[in-house]
DNA sequence: GGAAGCTCCTGAAAGC
DNA sequence: TGCTTTCAGGAGCTTC
């Protein structure tokens, strides 16, 4: 599942293959994949051809190619989502979704791959920040150099939640799922039902501190894959499932004090944690 | 307005 | 063997 540093493997291919080509062409083959491009696969390709991509940025789990000064093309991976570059005499993919080609053909096309469906392109117009516009609520990520620590530390004293759902809360801290939630937890030995009213400073310096340190591990070894859902833009798997501490562990001896991780359900998915380590708060939140 | 829950989607794995 | 159910989860939308 791409979370940030899964992103972030993507975006460096990107900058490395597509910076700087012009688009010949687009070529949609699942609506869905374009869902929040509102005027349509024609108009898709329309506006795209004879573009050139001026530079590769990401914010969170978002990327966008920025199309000139005025507009960009958006990417969110979802739960599936791949972009590849492929030369363009490799069959389709099964889960193909969108086909972009470039007047260079000879350095290959990108392909947007996507089986469930949940990701997809678009094209927005760019704010005064650079940013596109439909994501201008995404918060930056604890890995963006301007990422406010201070902030966070008071949006998450004032809300009435828990902290698993404030680190995933793109709109507080971006760039964050299921994945690398629950291994900051554990590093910070915090269980995910604490409510984040009751964070010391020092608490919230310290989880930022485990976020950052999880995320920048995965980056260095290519990020995290269960399966073939997650790969970078040449096709190939990162290596970060291997150090992972509770996520999908349960069962398994706690790497720290040997006590069973378990699985709970929680939010229509699953929150791995240690019993022992991450102790239940004595007043959850309701 | 904030917080919580629902829904979309596909395919692998488990259960019968 | 084959059918059904469960599970995975990001984020927009709906409900309270």
């Amino acid at each position: 599942m791409p979370e940030l540093p899964e992103v972030e493997v993507v975006r460096r291919g990107l900058a490395r293959w597509i910076g700087g080509r012009t688009v010949a062409g687009a070529e949609v083959l699942h609506p869905r994949a374009i869902r929040r491009h509102v005027a349509g696969a024609g108009d898709f390709a329309d506006r795209l051809r004879g573009t050139a991509v001026t530079d590769v940025r990401r914010r969170g789990k978002y990327l966008w190619l920025p199309l000139g000064d005025e507009f960009a093309l958006l990417a969110h991976l979802g739960m599936s989502g791949q972009l590849l570059v492929q030369p363009e005499r490799t069959p389709d993919e099964k889960h193909l979704r969108i086909r972009i080609t470039f007047t260079d053909l000879a350095r290959g096309e990108l392909r947007f791959v996507d089986q469930r469906t949940f990701g997809g392109l678009s094209l927005h117009p760019l704010d005064p920040a650079g940013l596109p516009d439909v994501i201008s609520h995404i918060a930056r990520d604890p890995l963006d150099e301007d990422f406010d620590e201070d902030a966070f530390h008071v949006a998450l004293r004032r809300r009435r939640t828990t902290v698993k759902r404030a680190l995933l809360d793109q709109s507080l801290i971006s760039g964050v799922g299921n994945i690398y939630a629950d291994e900051a937890l554990w590093r910070a030995r915090l269980h995910y039902e604490r409510p984040t009213a009751g964070l010391s400073r020092r608490g919230t310096a310290e989880l930022v501190t485990h976020v950052r340190e999880v995320m920048t591990a995965a980056l260095a070894v290519g990020g995290t894959s269960f399966d073939s859902l997650y790969v970078n833009v040449n096709g190939e798997s990162g290596y970060f499932s291997r150090a992972l501490d509770v996520y999908g562990r349960e069962g398994e001896p706690c790497r720290r004090c040997g006590t069973a991780v378990r699985r709970r359900p929680w939010m229509n998915r699953s929150s791995y944690f240690c019993p022992r380590c991450q102790r239940v708060p004595r007043l959850p939140v309701r």
